[in-house]
DNA sequence: CACACAACCTGTCAGC
DNA sequence: TGCTGACAGGTTGTGT
């Protein structure tokens, strides 16, 4: 479910509903996500005050007093449900409940369990092992075509594939990287290291304005993605080529539209007429 | 180091 | 109405 523009979204909720609220209960209901929780999780994040939220990549950052970061992974299935209540009822896969001061019960539900949380230090953030390896923001001015071609120089992979890698460029996700090549016309196939200066070119400008459009649609889903405050994304009903197998690219006049092939594992929709 | 692939876990949907 | 198999937005560990 959530790339980029969907963690941003949530981050965007939640600094509007819980910025600067203090955290009075936690509840952790099973020992371990994709990863154990970490040794006395509910115990230091009580009585924290959050300072901020911030992201990187995929990942939501909850800045608290003394030091603390808490980190949030999504993975495939997590949400981010916020409750006036803070009696409300939790379901199955409601995984762990946060009390604020003001009564808000934030719900992380994770049917899969592909989510993580841990917590580490602000001041060593950066060179956290989660964190530490990840490329650049997308969106950061320092992402720019020299700069990805750099990262790209010698990589045999498909483009497709190398743009999953989060070592590449952060954020991007399965449905952002089909959407990317085909408004970059850059066929998914193409080995990487091809993709340089005028391929290039077109490639970082076009995976910004996905990103960003989606963003602005207040991120997207497949089927029913939540937003924290339970608001839909819209972006979804905007998709050229993701999951829209046998569909007319948008672009060009080609007999058989949109096909889907397997990479890596992974379905990847393409235009190959328009996508080169 | 780069790469391909399996694994993690549950829900949903198409086809029989 | 079941049942089965394929598939799903991500990451990571293993083997070559």
């Amino acid at each position: 479910m959530p790339e980029l523009p969907e963690v941003e979204t949530v981050c965007r909720g939640l600094r509007r509903k819980i910025e600067g609220r203090r955290l009075i209960r936690v509840v952790q209901r099973r020992p371990d996500l994709r990863k154990p929780f970490p040794k006395n999780f509910s115990q230091r994040l009580r009585g924290q005050r959050i300072l901020a939220i911030e992201r990187r990549a995929k990942y939501i950052l909850i800045v608290l007093e003394a030091d603390l970061v808490l980190i949030i992974h999504l993975g495939m299935s997590g949400r981010l449900l916020i409750h006036d209540d803070p009696a409300q009822t939790l379901e199955t896969h409601d995984h762990v409940a946060f009390q604020t001061d003001d009564n808000q019960l934030i719900v992380y539900r994770d049917p899969r369990r592909f989510g993580l949380m841990d917590i580490a230090s602000h001041s060593g953030l950066a060179s956290h092992p989660l964190l530490r390896d990840i490329g650049p923001e997308p969106l950061d001015p320092d992402f720019t075509p020299t700069e990805l071609s750099n990262r790209l120089r010698g990589r045999k992979t498909p483009i497709k594939s190398a743009l999953l890698d989060q070592r590449i460029v952060a954020g991007l996700g399965n449905i952002y990287v089909c959407e990317a090549l085909y408004r970059a016309g850059i066929s998914p196939r193409r080995q990487a290291a091809t993709v340089a200066g005028r391929r290039a070119e077109l490639l970082v400008p076009a995976i910004r304005e996905v990103l960003q459009d989606a963003i602005e649609a207040g991120g997207s889903s497949l089927r029913d993605y939540v937003q924290t405050d339970g608001e839909l994304g819209y972006f979804q009903h905007r998709f050229a080529v993701y999951d829209r197998e046998g569909v007319k690219c948008p672009r060009c006049a080609c007999a058989s539209g949109v096909r889907r092939i397997n990479q890596g594992g992974r379905s990847t929709f393409y235009c190959p007429k328009f996508q080169r």
